[in-house]
DNA sequence: CCGGTCGATGACAGCGTTACCACCGGGAGA
DNA sequence: TCTCCCGGTGGTAACGCTGTCATCGACCGG
């Protein structure tokens, strides 16, 4: 920096001033310094600042895992708003207990980031205690934190709308399938179970231990979940997915296996994934990318405004589009078989 | 951390030296510092650290877009290679060519990252010599940067492979359908394109303009760019994808037009995307997340050891793997409809 | 013509850490 | 016994920037 302030004829401070766009520079002055610093291409340490202004300029963001669709979206969404606002975006994953543990026990971002974002995770009182102690805000994303800042969609109520449909259907033997509890990635299967669950009492259906399964990434995983469902005494005629990447692998398997969809079983997803239209599914949309948008620009409000309510709250809409994937459920006397 | 040298009742240079692992510190010393540590929940500042060490302990990473699969594995592999290694990961995106020029102006990951990774990006010798003079190693992925670091796939040879995979089974009008150059996505679509013309000169096929059609995420797009190869006066009977994403658009554009595939065309793809399986494509198989992983090691190896071979390759392979939308092409007179 | 105000600028301390050097005691070798 | 060395430790000057204060003309109204 001294570089530049020596080659544009100027002062440190000047030069500070300039590139920091505080208006007390004169013209002159302010172009002198702009080109000196472009032949010198020169580029502020956030280090350097971040020392002296305690604000690092960075975002941290903690995600079950980096490679789901849901993520991907929701990284977009937040880059595009934290670019505008000059944040630059941190992320770090935690795929399984290990990892996770690790970071909530080191809390890499403690002191490194301006704000964090958790998207995902159906936390612990522990790690909730651990976050509020941060010292920075914390934002979560895709759940409902009661007390805390947070953006997400309304899943209960949104299951519960599809299950709803399903019953519409004419379906009573409605499955679940959920995430595996292990990715970490729990916080929508709980609360979408609930809506689903709510849903059955609603309609006084009972609800069935067997008819809920969990299954991680990979077809065999799927597969099994599948195949438990299908060997019950009295299997589901409707499937409801915790995310149209499992409606769309469950999709596969049904139809592999010579399983007309939705003849004899119909598929709802969650999420509105890009491929769902293509593959028919019948899903409840999310915005994705604006939920990222969303937890963005909460951030950086809360960075920048102290006064902010610690504990606002983003509620974003979803919406079922009803599709091929489902249809009525077949007239079916118990224990009898189909047709 | 004067407060955790006073506590611990040592100096902060052996608070410094205990949390830094470093070997000269008593058991006894190392103990105590790490408890007041504990108590205080004090963790290193990384700013302040790099202001006197020169590293920020963060890579940077520049990707087209977040929300695409390749992407996303990328930095599934990249995330977990460096958390390993202790590297913060920082992701920049240019989705446009706006953006695109933004970042290469202002560079924000000059002094902020201890390397820079760019991801699919086709750049020009202007943007190439910036990075060069950016004071970090830069790793170029998913791209063949000659006297360059660099991680990627055989893009020519796969696409020369794929090509010939079409022409094998009888097809001479074979079309080629690119992401549009507007991404900033388009170094696959160079390279991949490229081994697509070198397999028809190989053929002795002529290389037809017509056939090569771009096309961006959007129905709307592809339905363009695949009503374009079906109005030819010759129309393909294979289509080649730059990517399974875009191969899964064709292939639901062309189904829900009532178009047999692969009856009337195949279609092929690159990349063995998670979904490609579930709808039977087939596709060149590339491993992205390993691809992630060896850019991540490639990096922290630049950074720990500058004696390192500055322009250093990572070839990976590629695979293809027939499915079910590839086909041998329909026997067809010129100028004679089908059947 | 003068005091007051204001825009523009420079000097300088200090942010939290590490690298470097100095120091000190004790054991090994001469 | 006297060196020498070495593990262990403390003091302190940077690192590159920003916030604060002081300074200095220019301009304005009285």
């Amino acid at each position: 920096m001294a570089d530049v302030a020596e080659r544009a004829g100027v002062s440190v401070s000047t030069v500070s001033r300039t590139l920091r766009g505080l208006s007390t520079v004169s013209d002159e002055a302010r172009e002198r310094v702009e080109a000196a610093a472009r032949e010198l291409s020169f580029v502020i340490s956030r280090q350097a600042s971040s020392l002296v202004t305690g604000k690092t300029g960075t975002v941290a963001v903690l995600a079950p895992t980096l490679g789901s669709w849901f993520v991907g979206q929701v990284l977009r969404g937040l880059s595009e708003v934290l670019r505008d606002a000059g944040l630059d975006l941190m992320v770090y994953s935690a795929a399984d207990l290990a990892e996770r543990a690790a970071f909530f026990d080191r809390l890499p971002a403690r002191r490194n980031a301006d704000a964090l974002l958790v998207v995902s995770f159906d936390l612990t009182e522990a790690e909730f205690a651990r976050l509020d102690g941060l010292g920075v805000p914390v934002v979560y994303v895709s759940q409902h934190a009661p007390g805390r800042a947070s953006v997400y969609v309304e899943d209960v109520a949104a299951a519960r709308a599809g299950t709803r449909y399903l019953r519409g259907l004419g379906h009573r033997r409605i499955a679940f399938v959920r995430a595996s509890p292990d990715t970490g990635f729990t916080c929508s299967s709980r609360t979408r179970l609930f809506g689903y669950r709510e849903a059955l009492a609603e309609a006084q259906l009972p609800y069935d231990d067997e008819l809920v399964v969990a299954t991680s990434r990979g077809r065999r995983n799927t597969a099994e979940a599948v195949g438990r469902l299908l060997c019950l005494a009295d299997p589901p005629t409707a499937v409801f997915a915790e995310t149209d990447e499992i409606a769309m692998e469950v999709l596969w398997v049904l139809r592999s296996s010579g399983i007309d969809v939705p003849g004899r079983i119909s598929v709802l997803g969650f999420d509105d994934h890009d491929h769902a239209e293509w593959l028919d599914l019948t899903t409840i949309a999310q915005p994705a990318v604006d939920v990222g948008r969303a937890a963005g620009t909460l951030a950086h409000t809360l960075i920048d405004d102290p006064a902010t309510d610690p504990a606002r709250h983003v509620v974003l809409p979803t919406c079922l589009i009803p599709r091929g994937t489902t249809g009525p459920a077949l007239f079916q006397e118990p224990d009898a078989g189909e047709a």
